[in-house]
DNA sequence: TCCAGTATTCGGCAACTATGAACTTAGCCG
DNA sequence: CGGCTAAGTTCATAGTTGCCGAATACTGGA
């Protein structure tokens, strides 16, 4: 499938770079962020945020579509909330609900518990893990 | 000062090679782990894990505790933290758009991003630390 | 059809990564 | 006590990858 879920090591090295982070920051502020602003708020040129793009593209961070002659770019947040999920299953915190690292050895099927819980959709969202 | 929260790109390029996610993992096991470990766990040099293993610690991720003359090193879930919380800004779940590059100026002290911006106001984001 | 605007591919320079060799420090044993 | 081995690091170098400027393709309008 498309879908099959990027190597962590992909998406932190499209997030390692300040350009890329820079572009991700701002494509999250909005659902649909016009590849064009990018030329005004970034201090770089037109090819360099063409090969970014396309990295975080491969990456699986954002998603392209092209309208005209227009390209909109608009973040995955569920491959976001994928690699906070390794990540946090490094740092448990403190006390998170009550199992500390019980399910450690478990083999995440990224199928993100979380999402769910997202995708509630009213005004709250309770994040308990 | 020597505290100075690294940039959230440098911890993002020291997650970013499969070798130093691959020793990140292999750490956040144990409290100690001792870097010996490492030799028979990696498929690299000696060399080239001490090489990583500076990266990881100067991008704060892991620290280094020297006894007799074996190496151990410790995860720095904080950091780890810090950085899931940037993360977690872009995917903040509910309240997608708001009010679109409004608070990009605001600086990110690092200090409770996230706990700040929902506990402001109406729709909630409730984050159990 | 021709032109202006938009974004991508091509080529070279710079930076990074990996490794063998040599060095430093710590414990061991004669 | 003095050399010997073990554990990691530092150094120098070769190979690889990333980054950006110049030239090129695509789109839509006059």
């Amino acid at each position: 499938m498309s879908q099959e879920p990027v190597a962590a090591t992909e998406v932190f090295k499209a997030l390692a770079d300040p350009i890329r982070w820079n572009i991700v920051q701002q494509v999250a502020q909005q659902e649909e962020f016009a590849c064009s602003i990018l030329e005004d708020t970034l201090p770089v040129s037109k090819p360099t945020i063409s090969y970014h793009t396309k990295i975080l593209t491969q990456a699986g961070l954002i998603e392209v579509h092209k309208r005209g002659r227009n390209y909109f770019y608009s973040l995955r947040r569920d491959v976001l909330r994928e690699v906070i999920n390794e990540l946090w299953a490094l740092a448990p915190g403190p006390r998170l609900v009550g199992e500390s690292t019980a399910d450690r050895g478990a083999k995440r099927p990224a199928q993100a518990p979380v999402a769910a819980a997202a995708s509630g959709d009213t005004d709250v969202t309770l994040l308990t893990w």
